[in-house]
DNA sequence: CTTCTTTTCACGCTTTTGTGTGATTGAAAC
DNA sequence: GTTTCAATCACACAAAAGCGTGAAAAGAAG
């Protein structure tokens, strides 16, 4: 197995020391460098083309996040995994986003650190668990959203919404339906008793909110 | 601390009984049954009350998504782990928007397994690090869809759209701004010829497509 | 066979939108 | 010190949308 090359963003001295001599000591594993903020990272990354980042969360100045995107300009392919104290949700899904790879709390064990460097050297994502919870809640919460209320709306009032969602004038969709305006008019004014709004704009809000679309 | 009871599906009877030897070695741990299929979980889950759950996806019959599906029917707290050979794309999407507490590979070690039930009983989501790398590809593109092209609105014209979009007068906007009807209107052209529309709802779609709300 | 719903259409009238064509002010950029 | 641009306002006119009120045909449900 090849050795796996490591880059290591991390405010706090000691627990940067920490880490440099654990990898440094395991077979298998070489520091690159150890930088105290990522205010460099465009350079410094591409200098030293390591296979694995850690990157801590909270750091003063260019917070990881930050750092984080600014990598992912210059290297879309490097592992880069997030150090945190806490699991927060927000720091966590905008880190997901960013294009991490990975998102561990800092109190991880030394050897449970070690095999999470290692599988995302190898294209896993480590996490811990708890962190792994709060990714899946946070994907239902995404799926949950996908609701469709239907407002009883009948077949042909649900074709003139979709017109009207099109931006489409009452003219034109009586042409392109065969009908008279007049028609259209009386479809859009049923739809808007049924949906509760008084204008077109708010039945398009409305057909986008509640995904009627 | 407490013992885990586990409830298992699981059509292999090999992997079944040994899954069952291994859990009941070990210290903590209770097998309460273990079934071949899911036909009965929605009076089987309720009789036993187990903790943590061993769902096999690839099952005849009733397949293990279904049988999440029917669980959480019935008992959406108790912990789901889906176990399965092949981290198949779709069914841990699938699995996961079913509320599935974690995904694990069949190949896992027994080790590890042990694991993993202690992390979902106690309210983590193990998973595989090959399966969490998809879970955060699969999320990465979800968000990549929320693109936000903003399209050079000046901060009024966006303060004019928010209000377009909650359906609001021309009249309405102007008192809420303070400023004359015209103004307004003016505002609305601006925003009409930067979004490449010619009307309220065509601006509100677009808002909302683009999530410029 | 009646009742209900959906779909269709009509007329009149008011309000709202959309468009064109300006102009003034103040702040920022060069 | 001029230029550029965002934000403000004005007036006029045409097009579209919204509202009330009413009604006929066609099909399903009872």
């Amino acid at each position: 197995m090849q050795t796996i090359k490591v880059l290591i963003y991390e405010d706090n001295p000691q627990y940067r020391e920490g880490i440099c001599m654990l990898l440094n000591g395991t077979v298998g594993f070489d520091v690159l460098a150890a930088y105290k903020n990522c205010s460099n990272v465009e350079e410094e990354v591409p200098a030293w083309k390591p296979d694995v980042i850690l990157m801590d969360i909270d750091m003063p100045g260019t917070n990881g996040i930050e750092g984080l995107i600014r990598i992912r300009n210059v290297n879309p392919e490097v592992k880069v995994l997030m150090l945190t104290v806490f699991d927060d949700n927000q720091n966590v899904f905008n880190a997901i986003k960013s294009g991490a790879n990975g998102y561990i709390l800092k109190k991880t064990a030394p050897a449970k650190l070690i095999e999470y460097i290692q599988e995302a050297s190898s294209g896993g994502a480590p996490m811990t668990s708890s962190i792994a919870a709060q990714v899946l809640k946070m994907f239902a919460s995404i799926n949950k959203e996908v609701r469709n209320t239907d407002y009883d709306l009948s077949a042909r009032e649900k074709e003139v919404l979709h017109f009207l969602v099109k931006g489409f004038s009452y003219k034109m969709i009586a042409s392109k339906l065969f009908i008279a305006m007049d028609t259209v008019r009386s479809h859009i004014k049923n739809i808007y008793e049924k949906l509760h709004v008084n204008s077109k704009s708010e039945a398009v809000a409305k057909a986008f909110r509640d995904n009627i679309i």
